[in-house]
DNA sequence: GTAATGCATTACCGTACGGTAAGACATCGC
DNA sequence: GCGATGTCTTACCGTACGGTAATGCATTAC
């Protein structure tokens, strides 16, 4: 259950959402590619937000020489977010259909 | 955008989760029932609560004489969270499809 | 009318969080 | 080796948030 306080938490800081979308959409990223993303934002801050993304398993990171590489990390976030969806499975029909049509 | 923002950072506290799944399981209820599934709070704090559920619109208040009747607003809950989930659903075919056979 | 109930609101407190800045560390280029 | 680069870590600051307590405001009971 901790799983998804985890999860929620660290889906509620807007950057750190934003990060998961540039993971998803261009694939796994360097702190410093992330970092040209956020203009407004200090790099070790981005470093600071994929920590705590890495804390709650939604991020994995892998070491490439000095850079490190972090991925999108779908299989636990879908994990962790699935129970919760299907607590509210009886309210979603027309969400849920919607969703039947991206699949 | 900022809709969303609004949905997350709402999620983000466990009470308030908690307070959904309550109505979610349960259907409107009163400050005071809610109340009295969190002995460890007071009930000034669930009512602070609900206001921000109110103001992230995942919920909605109906007077019945001096009690206030909260309900689910499951619809806008679905709205809100139904493009997010779109944008990793390729990333979800299992988690889709789990999905897929609740519904 | 008066007292009690149910909830909202305000003020306040402690803590956790987002952000920056500075320093440590390892790695690469020379 | 040496300097530069990329990232992590720590310390620090301001602010926002969860919680309690107290007050106010309707509404019900008597």
């Amino acid at each position: 259950m901790s799983e998804q306080d985890d999860l929620f938490r660290a889906l509620a800081d807007p950057t750190r959402r934003r990060i998961l979308d540039l993971l998803a959409e261009l694939g796994p990223q360097t702190v410093g590619d992330l970092a040209g993303h956020f203009p407004e934002l200090v790099a070790s801050g981005i470093s600071k937000h994929l920590m705590a993304l890495r804390a709650a398993d939604l991020v994995t990171a892998t070491r490439e020489g000095r850079h490190q590489r972090y991925a999108l990390n779908a299989d636990a976030m879908s994990r962790a977010l699935a129970p919760w969806l299907a607590k509210y499975e009886s309210y979603w029909s027309s969400a849920l259909s919607r969703l039947r049509d991206l699949a």
